[in-house]
RNA sequence: GGCGCGUUGGUCUAGCGGCUUAGGACGGCAGGUUCUCAACCUGCAAAUCACCGGUUCGAAUCCGGUACGCGUCACCA
């Protein structure tokens, strides 16, 4: 049985666009073998702690459509979901490791650590733990006796080769030298998150750890634990980190990276993950639109690509048109009713739809198309002062026509340009920036038919 | 700086030693269609496959080195 899982850490307003990609390998990874999808929310900092973000990242992750089968709002087998809630277990193991001497217990101060730190960069040495406290375990007991503040340390033993296999970069390997004596718990009775990860995917019976990139260098650390603890481990799959035009780790600064901006901006859910799909993998027969069910289907964990792909908004807009153009009608019409927070009238939407589909990318897009069908333009992008004669003249042939329809609008039009001699774009530029009030409209005589006969006249009216 | 990972057009990628004068997509440019903008159609430009060496009859593809990029070196995840 599969199990994956994601681990988000509550310390955004929200899950950050390159944990949702994490998410979507996931989600389809057990998807693929009909395994299990888990969220755990990593809580142990809590000087990071943001209220509410957990409850963001889970309504999020539902509104993608990634559906979890166990995590701390719905529960499951292996509850609780939430690692604030499991420090017990922590504790626990962190004691076991204690008991068979491959940990320790360390009282030193964080200005201790921090000159020691300071002093071997100075010496261009790697910046470790100097084991200072593991020689004087029976002293460093009596002063937590007494009350002092204490972590509890990996004791790391140096020439030691560490290899492991990722199922995206093949084999890994490193020499322990380079690890430190990381710390398990800290003095809060808390654990940090190289415990925490492993304890928690041991208990959870997690078999497949797919992680971003940025975990890889630690990854070593976690393979000690696990051969400490005497338990099997999972297997990995580092997948790359999404980066900025730039190249540089995705961020705030560069580009929007919380998963509901996209949301709000009017990305459809399927459209985003098809997109995300597409950052280092591609599709066998290189279609590059495909939904969910069809990308669980052909998907496989080692054909994802290792190198960081940049994260292009503009492919995605692409995307996103491509499936605004599949969107039914109605379900078009209902999408924009919601986006606009049902301040417009539906009916009139509805009947906009057919018009915009092709000219908008993504929701936002509607407004500023359309804004004119709601309400009177209230400047104009051209100059209109020379032309009221023209205007009039169309005042008085629209009035003529009884049967308000786009076709018949249309040839009225025509017939009315071609007797005043004048060029037919100029024509319909005069009439659509008096109507509309920009330059730049859906089509005109169908938007003519939609606004209807009455509010046409007097749109025109008032600019003669 | 140490360690790790990576490097195919601006971007996402195909490619698994001969099928490749390196293919597709986005974007760009030009044209067509047209009442504007889109959509759609046609065409064009754009990669000496980071560089240097090696293996081989033959390398984007295998090996080594260099450069560059990214990640990581916390009582943060």
């Amino acid at each position: 049985m599969v199990r994956t899982r994601i681990a988000p850490s509550p310390t955004g307003e929200d899950i950050h666009i390159g944990n949702l990609y994490t998410a979507l390998i996931n989600w389809a990874w057990a998807k693929k073998n009909k395994g299990k999808f888990i969220v755990r929310i990593e809580d142990t900092d809590r000087s990071r702690l943001v209220r509410d973000s957990e409850q963001k990242i889970l309504k999020t992750l539902k509104a993608y459509g990634l559906t979890y089968d166990e995590g701390p709002d719905i529960g499951g087998p292996y509850k609780p979901y939430r690692q604030s809630e499991r420090l017990d277990y922590y504790k626990k193991y962190a004691e076991e490791l204690i008991d068979k001497g491959v940990a320790y217990y360390c009282t030193c101060t964080k200005e201790r650590l921090d000159e020691l730190r300071t002093l071997q960069q100075k010496q261009k040495q790697i910046p470790k733990y100097d084991k200072f406290c593991l020689v004087r375990q029976t002293d460093v007991k009596q002063e937590i006796k007494k009350g002092k503040q204490f972590v509890i340390r990996f004791n790391v033993l140096s020439g030691k080769e560490i290899v492991f296999r990722d199922v995206i970069r093949g084999d890994i390997k490193i020499l322990s030298d380079n690890l430190d004596d990381q710390v398990l718990l800290k003095s809060d009775g808390f654990p940090t998150y190289h415990l925490a990860v492993v304890v928690d995917d041991y208990l959870m019976k997690i078999t497949h750890v797919i992680r971003a990139e940025e975990w890889l260098s630690s990854t070593p650390k976690h393979i000690l634990l696990y051969k400490a603890f005497g338990w099997d481990m999972p297997i990995y799959a580092h997948v790359p980190i999404l980066r900025n035009p730039d190249r540089s780790k995705l961020s705030k600064r560069k580009n929007p990276v919380w998963a509901s901006w996209y949301l709000k901006q009017g990305f459809l859910p399927e459209a985003v993950l098809n997109y995300l799909a597409l950052m280092g993998w591609s599709h066998p027969k290189q279609i590059e639109i495909f939904n969910l069910e069809e990308f669980v289907k052909v998907f496989d964990l080692k054909n994802i690509k290792s190198v960081g792909p940049a994260f292009d908004q503009v492919k995605l807009e692409w995307i996103n048109g491509e499936y605004i153009r599949k969107t039914p009608d109605s379900k078009l019409k209902s999408l924009i009713f919601e986006s606009l927070e049902k301040k417009y009238p539906e009916d009139l939407i509805e009947k906009t739809v057919p018009l915009v589909r092709e000219r908008i990318k993504k929701l936002a897009d509607y407004l500023p198309l359309c804004e004119f069908f709601f309400e009177k333009p209230k400047k104009y992008n051209l100059d209109l002062s020379q032309k009221k004669d023209l205007l009039k003249r169309i005042y008085e042939e629209l009035s003529k026509i009884s049967s308000w329809k786009a076709e018949v609008i249309g040839e009225k039009m025509q017939n009315l340009a071609k007797k005043l001699g004048v060029k037919n774009s100029e024509f319909f530029m005069t009439l659509r920036v008096a109507i509309t009030g920009k330059k730049i409209s859906p089509p005109l005589n169908e938007s003519m038919e939609v606004l209807d006969k009455k509010e046409c006249l007097q749109r025109l009216d008032n600019l003669v």
